[in-house]
DNA sequence: ACGCGTCACTGACACGTGTCACCTATCTGA
DNA sequence: TCAGATAGGTGACACGTGTCAGTGACGCGT
């Protein structure tokens, strides 16, 4: 405890034992200017004029040094950072995710920020904001997957950050929300089922935790095209295992129904196989609907029809974000992104 | 129209009142103690004693202002972060990627570290090195993705960073390294396709940018297994399009193979499909083997056979990131630790 | 010689936190 | 009574950066 490490001493021991991480003042001095100098230099701040020579000497020196910024002394004193929080319960797998993330990092980073993937598993809304909270980020993008409750949005706006945009099923309170309309899709799915005459229609309900808030809405949506046209809809409860597919498939003929809406397509392929081992044939007995338009679809007989949903790009949210930072998010009040359509293969 | 876009119905749309982040200051303020007594509270240090009245004081100031740290400032006080930085070029689809990453961020959170991906699309290895050393991480795992080249980890180790850990088809000098044995998933697949007497074995190579430094190796497996064995190994060019599929089965019966290696589940899905729809029987006029054992596979008639893969555990990994950040791990460098083992279904 | 403007740079402060050394009462034992 | 121990706390510094207000040198017109 009372062991000292050997100083640095300015100078007068020239080396140091440890390779000490080199800052902006180890430059100025290896460049025999100051270090406000050097700070203009390597930001090039366009305000103060410094002569070529005395520039170049400087990120001469930097680079000869190996010198990087320190980000966090950075946002210390900037007051802000450039950190985009993107909270995740479980990182969802589908291909339709993975390549909206990429577009989204990929068109933020273009515009200087840095997205942060940060998991709060198992916490109160208000304890994860809190956990986000010391992050400082400009904005929080919240996918639908975690709540954000008022108190969550207060403890965030508390604490600096400039932007709270929600992606989900409905709007948060005090954030921009996006309002992805899950009803419709189910929606969609029902009156093709319906027009192409069938009348009891299944809707698979995943019993994998954290699809409810999707599931959810689009039974709902599912039931609203029902009751419009004299048409049933059943809830079947499934889980994403072999077994729980062919133990459904087996209950096919008490069930007695026509059609399903198989949630997404990798839960309406699994029922469909279960349902076509099970003596079932599609679409004659049952006609089966899938979403998302997965390539792998089309690789089981019959091609499966599905509902394509067309994502808000990355590229249009980086926009939005960079907006509500700035606070110069348009005003335009509602504005309609996308649609959801059927695409008709063969298996309805 | 299924999607629409909402303002913060706050009234204060956009136009927040500036009020102050609350700093251990305030709280310090409020509860009529000192800075130093509100540090020694809030992070209940143990050297110190402080009376319980007093604790609760502090608390409840924090409360009320809602106090939340300030990350930035902790890690530039403290010299160090908590930060485990993940870099990937593209996010890789894929549930085995998924799950992996999933496991990872929560066992790292639980040893109370933040993960936090990192984009470096197009960025050279040493640039993009000195993009994540600004964060001053205290690890940096790389899945495989992007190179790592002496170069890069000599910044790293120089802007601080404790532990530098690849996983991939080779080890990096200078790193902790997981070597993922690549070549052995070609190479279990080529062994189990011969045993079963096949002799001219195709080998799919996706055309599809970043996936490379996987089938490379794969492939190299399986040639080893062939010569072993007196067999031949075909290389097939292979994009993830149905087109592309349909291209490659009309070219079947000149190619005159026995048997096919997909590359992945994937893959080999799209393949065996068009092989069928071009009339060649599987496994009768050819075999075919996946890897990755998706349950996707089990799907489609007859079932896949393919590689199972064990990739490292989340919490194993972990584990390692935080021995190497304290200096603790074994200096082993290299490390083998895939294991592959092929399951057999129907389509072989 | 003097005022004035421009050029090229520097000194010093603030951001929010953790921690070490120090300080003042009060209590203890002889 | 007095030295020493202990409880309970505080003042001050350092971390690395960006930026504002100066500051000396120099050229120029009168």
């Amino acid at each position: 405890m009372s062991q000292s490490i050997e100083q640095p001493a300015d100078g007068t021991t020239g080396r140091t034992p440890v390779r000490a991480v080199p800052t902006s003042a180890d430059v100025a001095r290896l460049a025999g200017v100051s270090r406000a100098t050097v700070s203009y230099v390597l930001n090039n701040t366009s305000a103060v004029r410094i002569s070529e020579p005395t520039r170049e000497r400087v990120r001469e020196a930097a680079r000869e040094l190996g010198y990087v910024p320190h980000a966090a002394a950075r946002t210390l004193r900037a007051g802000h950072s450039r950190l985009v929080l993107l909270p995740t319960a479980h990182v969802p797998v589908g291909p339709l995710y993975s390549g909206f993330f990429n577009d989204l990092q990929w068109a933020l980073r273009r515009l200087d920020y840095t997205v942060v993937q940060y998991g709060s598993v198992g916490l109160a809304a208000e304890d994860a904001a809190r956990a986000w909270a010391e992050l400082r980020p400009a904005a929080v993008v919240s996918m639908g997957e975690v709540e954000v409750t008022p108190g969550a949005v207060e403890i965030l706006r508390r604490s600096g950050v400039k932007a709270v945009i929600t992606v989900g099923t409905r709007a948060a309170e005090g954030t921009h929300s996006l309002v992805l309309d899950q009803p419709r899709v189910g929606e969609v799915a029902a009156e093709h089922l319906i027009a192409t005459g069938r009348r009891r229609i299944g809707v698979v309900v995943p019993e994998e935790p954290g699809l409810g808030m999707f599931s959810g809405p689009r039974l709902d949506g599912a039931r609203r095209a029902a009751e419009a046209a004299g048409a049933t809809v059943v809830p079947l409860p499934l889980a994403y295992t072999e077994e729980s597919a062919v133990a459904l498939a087996a209950r096919w003929p008490e069930l007695g129904l026509d059609a399903v809406f198989g949630y997404n397509d990798e839960y309406a392929m699994l029922l469909m196989r279960a349902l076509q081992d099970a003596g079932v044939d599609v679409p004659g007995d049952t006609a089966v609907i899938g979403a998302d338009d997965l390539l792998l679809g089309r690789l089981l007989r019959p091609r499966l029809s599905t509902v394509h949903i067309d994502l808000i790009e990355g590229g249009e949210l980086a926009a939005l974000v960079d907006d509500a930072v700035n606070g110069t998010a348009d005003a335009t009040g509602r504005r309609p992104l996308l649609d959801s359509r059927v695409i008709v293969r063969e298996s309805s």
